[in-house]
DNA sequence: GCCGTTTTCGGCCCGACTGTTTTCAGTCG
């Protein structure tokens, strides 16, 4: 993906500059070109050859004509400009927490330090409180700040970082003191992965909230403690951000707390051009007088705005979709009839076919769609033909005692390498919903990986393809595999493309979903649930729909049984 | 370097915390 490419050496360049000491608006725009080529859903380099590169917001004439030159022939010479003028070490310096662009310049110039290796022998040696602004204790700070670069902390995953949430939101909740309790920054906007958790209290009594916090069980280390902001790390490494405030001005600091920071610039901007100011205390006329504050709502009301999800707050557009009425109706959890690829232990799932229908009747569903493995997939007990044919049997009668909830006979098939399918035809069809997965040969090339998943895809009996990049966070990379293609016979062929919620997957990512959907592409949420628990997993699938802008008619989860059933016959008719 | 229902030039969000300060710069989100 160029586009990534691209934005990656625009971020490289954002701190060269700053290292230089450029003008801090324009190290601002290279870094908002760089945001919004990351979230871009059209093809760039298509863009580029229709001269239309500066429709990207946060793209002119210059930054255009440097996506050209790389894609015209693979570098920047802007960039290899900077580098041969910084060394490459110093952008490293940046990485540890308290060294900015001013420290590194310091320490570059006096000490000629261009490592962290080589930052960390000074302020042993104690070479660094000599330097002037510098002293005993900024020495220290940079030695804990390496400390933590050398931890390495990795960003959590939405589920990990949910359940850590909930300790210290519940923990919070049960003070006296705190009114009112609320996760805040990327875990409410439902990112992907999250840096540090962000909490925001209500309460009349901000010191008795914070002292509750930096010395509450989990908490192991404090990193800044003020009046209204602290910031502790868990014993794990994970960094919470606490934030309290009066009641009245809590809808005012639940916006500002939320994020992102590029939705807040550009409302704040807006508000600016209003004659109105925003901070994390209310709205203000520019007489200074208050006009809300108590709800989040309040701040959007001030500038004619309907209150945002905040799964759309990166600044993708929603700004100008709420200034026009055009927000989507976002889908809900209530709006889920049920959720396809359930393992059970018939393959490599812990649970009975009867514990999982009792589980998915208990969450109120209308169905479940039971998708065991296929015969290649040894390692997790692939069914063979004999087998899922008793399977199906089972299902058929414990259907019969089911009533209103009823399991779908599915199954995960192997997509082959040359793209055929695990089963035949014979078998697939008599299944009621068939899903199409990667699980070998990862490092075909591009083309042949495309190919072999357009392959599957027109199969008639294929309803949805699992999990299509193949990628584990902090594991396994994504497979090579032109998504664009993929889903322009997604749509031709009717096959749903998968939102797989288990949190390390999370595939089709935020961008991808919204991109398969602007191509006319129906998706679907679903667990990938081995244990009855990862079930749960569903509101991580959701996050991710909403934030590519999904509506109930996007998703297969939101049909009835009877119309489910109807869309995948309606493809197997069509190629019948 | 971008951008315009004030503008093609002159703006560009706003505040908390820290450290080393006697009024503020740097960093962070």
């Amino acid at each position: 993906m160029k586009q990534h490419d691209i934005a990656a050496l625009f971020q490289q360049m954002a701190d060269l500059l700053e290292l230089k000491g450029d003008n801090p608006f324009r190290i601002r725009a290279y870094r908002k070109a760089a945001q919004n080529l990351k979230s871009l859903t059209q093809d760039l380099e298509q863009l580029d050859r229709e001269d239309r590169l500066t429709d990207i917001p946060g793209i002119g004439n210059d930054l255009a004509d440097k996506i050209h030159e790389y894609l015209a022939q693979g570098s920047i010479r802007a960039l290899e400009k900077l580098q041969r003028a910084i060394p490459a070490g110093l952008v490293a310096l940046l990485d540890v927490p308290s060294v900015g662009p001013k420290t590194a310049k310091v320490l570059y110039e006096r000490l000629h330090i261009r490592s962290i290796k080589q930052l960390e022998a000074a302020a042993r040696t104690h070479k660094l409180c000599k330097l002037p602004g510098f002293q005993e204790t900024k020495e220290q700070n940079i030695l804990k700040g390496i400390a933590i670069v050398h931890r390495g902390q990795e960003r959590m995953d939405l589920g990990l970082a949910w359940s850590l949430a909930r300790t210290v939101i519940d923990f919070l909740r049960a003070l006296p003191e705190a009114k009112r309790v609320e996760p805040a920054g990327s875990l409410r906007r439902m990112k992907e992965t999250i840096g540090d958790l962000d909490v925001l209290v209500a309460s009349a009594k901000p010191a008795a909230v914070m002292r509750a916090f930096t010395t509450a069980p989990w908490c192991t280390r404090v990193l800044a403690s003020g009046q209204t902001k602290s910031s502790i790390l868990t014993a794990e490494g994970y960094q919470v951000d606490l934030r309290v405030v009066a009641p009245v001005a809590f809808g005012a600091a639940w916006q500002y707390f939320t994020g992102s920071k590029e939705h807040n610039v550009h409302l704040r901007e807006l508000a600016v051009r209003k004659g109105l100011k925003l901070n994390e205390y209310g709205v203000f006329s520019n007489t200074g007088k208050r006009l809300g504050g108590r709800e989040e709502e309040d701040m959007y009301r001030a500038l004619g705005l309907p209150w945002i999800p905040p799964e759309l707050r990166e600044d993708t557009g929603e700004l100008e979709a709420a200034r026009k009425g055009r927000l989507p109706t976002l889908v809900e959890a209530k709006d889920l009839r049920g959720d396809f690829h359930i393992h059970t232990n018939w393959s490599d799932g812990q649970h009975t076919l009867e514990a999982v229908a009792e589980a998915g009747r208990g969450r109120g569903y209308e169905y479940l769609a039971i998708c065991d493995h296929s015969q290649s997939l040894n390692v997790a007990h692939g069914m063979s033909e004999a087998r899922i044919k008793e399977q199906m049997a089972k299902v058929t009668a414990l259907n019969a005692r089911l009533g209103r909830f009823q399991l779908l006979r599915g199954a995960e098939v192997d997509i082959l390498s040359d793209g055929a399918m695990d089963y035949p035809n014979e078998l697939l069809k008599q299944l009621d919903f068939v899903i199409g997965s990667v699980h070998s040969n990862f490092r075909q090339s591009e083309a042949t990986m495309t190919n072999r998943i357009i392959a599957a895809m027109r199969n008639p009996f294929v309803t949805l393809i699992a999990h299509p990049t193949g990628r584990l966070m902090g594991q396994r990379e994504p497979y090579s595999v032109n998504l664009k293609t993929v889903f322009e016979a997604a749509a031709d062929t009717r096959t749903a493309m998968e939102i797989n919620a288990y949190p390390k997957r999370l595939d089709l990512n935020d961008v991808s979903a919204r991109q398969a959907q602007e191509q006319g592409v129906r998706l679907a949420i679903s667990t990938d649930t081995h244990s009855l628990d990862q079930l749960d997993n569903i509101a991580i699938g959701l996050g991710v729909a909403r934030r590519a802008w999904l509506e109930p008619k996007h998703l297969l989860n939101c049909l009835s049984r009877h119309d489910l059933l109807a869309w995948i016959t309606h493809k197997r008719a069509r190629a019948a």
